[in-house]
DNA sequence: ACCTGAACACCGTTCAAGT
DNA sequence: ACCTGAACACCGTTCAAGT
C-alpha cells in the first residue's frame, strides 16, 4: 500500500498515543505502516521534521476557535487550549516542547498571545517577553503534570481537579504580573 | 588507572562542556577515561543517575552563598544563580531540565524558593505553586537562551546584555504576580 | 512518486570473567 | 572494588535500485 505525508502523520499520532514518545521511532512507525523505515525519508528529510509535523497536527486538533473578548480572558483561553491540546495525547507536552526547542513549528500560540497582549495596550517592547513567559509557564507546568499523571497510573482521577486549579493559579500569577507591568507603564 | 564516582562526574562535565549533551554518551565518556563503557556501570546503575549526579555537581559549582534579606530579593538571587550556573556549561540548562523531568536530583533551588516565599508571608497554600512557576520560567527561559546563544556562534557578545535584561524582565513579571497574589491574601 | 534491501555508524545495558 | 570483552537489542540515516 502507498501513503503520503498526512497518512504518516496520522499514524505517528496513533503510535505516540499508544506507546509514547520514546517508542515513536522511525523503525517502529515504518513497521506500523508495513513499510521499511527508509521509506519515511521520502516524506520527511529527517525525524525532527516528522516530529514537527506531528506536533503541529496535534495542536491543530486541539483548536476550539471562538475566543473571548478582553485581552486577559483571551490570553487565558489560548493557554488553556494549548495545555488541553497537549494533554490529549500521551507525551504530547514533551513532544511540543521538544519541537519548539529545536526551533521548528508551533509558532501559532506565540502569535496569538502577541496579538492578545498588543490589544491589551501593553507596551510593545514588553509584549514578546510577556508572551514567552506565558509559554514557558504553560510548557513547564504541562510537561510536569503529564509526567506525573502517567507515573501514578491509578488514582489519576482524584488528582485531575487539583491539577486543573493548580494550572489556573500559576497562570493567574503570570497574568497578574503582566497586568502589574502594564499598569506601571502607559496606562 | 582506576577511578571512583567523583572522577567520572568530573570528566563527564568536561565532556559535556566540550562536546555537548548529545555527545555525552556512556561509550564516549568511557573512551575519555580510557575505560570500557561497561565499567561506568560499576559507579552508576544507569545513564540517568549519572546525568543526575552531573547536574547536581554543576549546580553545586554555581553556588554563590550569601543571600540578600527580603523575600523578593532572595527569590531573584536564587533564580539568577540558577540561570548562571546552567549557562556556565554547554547545554547546562537542557541537562538540568532533563534530569528534573525524570524526577531525580536538583531539588535544592525548589527548597530555597519555598523557604524564601514562606518568609515573605505568602499564603502557605500558594507557596508550592509560586515556587514551581518561578522554576518553569527560569528553566524555560534559560534553555531557549542557551540554544539560541549556541546557534549564533559569532555576535553572541552583542546579544548577551539584551538576554540579561530580558531574563530580569520576565522574572519581574512572575515576582510581581506573586506579590499581587500575596497582597490579595492575608496581608 | 513511493518503496525495498542492505549497509554504516552508532546507542544503552547485561553479564561472566578477570585482578 | 574496579574493570574487560563480548554480546544483545536496538537507533537514525544513506543510497543504489526497483515499480
Amino acid at each position: 500500500m502507498r501513503y503520503h505525508r498526512d497518512d504518516v502523520v496520522d499514524r505517528a499520532l496513533v503510535v505516540l498515543d499508544a506507546y509514547g514518545l520514546a517508542d515513536l521511532t522511525m523503525r517502529r512507525l515504518g513497521g506500523e505502516l508495513g513499510v521499511q523505515p527508509s521509506a519515511l525519508y521520502h516524506h520527511f528529510p529527517n525525524k525532527q521534521s516528522l516530529l514537527a509535523a506531528v506536533a503541529d497536527e496535534l495542536l491543530e486538533r486541539g483548536r476550539r476557535t471562538p475566543r473571548p473578548s478582553g485581552w486577559d480572558a483571551r490570553v487565558e483561553a489560548v493557554c488553556t487550549e494549548l495545555r488541553e491540546a497537549m494533554l490529549a495525547y500521551r507525551d504530547g507536552a514533551e513532544l511540543v516542547a521538544t519541537v519548539r526547542a529545536f526551533g521548528l513549528g508551533a509558532g501559532t500560540p506565540y502569535d496569538e498571545l502577541v496579538a492578545a497582549l498588543t490589544d491589551g495596550d501593553l507596551d510593545p517592547a514588553l509584549v514578546p517577553t510577556a508572551a514567552r513567559t506565558l509559554l514557558h509557564y504553560v510548557f513547564g507546568h504541562t510537561v510536569d503534570e503529564q509526567t506525573h499523571l502517567q507515573a501514578g497510573s491509578v488514582g489519576a482521577i482524584e488528582d485531575a481537579p487539583r491539577e486543573d486549579s493548580d494550572f489556573a493559579l500559576g497562570l493567574q500569577i503570570v497574568v497578574d504580573g503582566i497586568r502589574a507591568l502594564a499598569g506601571a507603564g502607559s496606562r
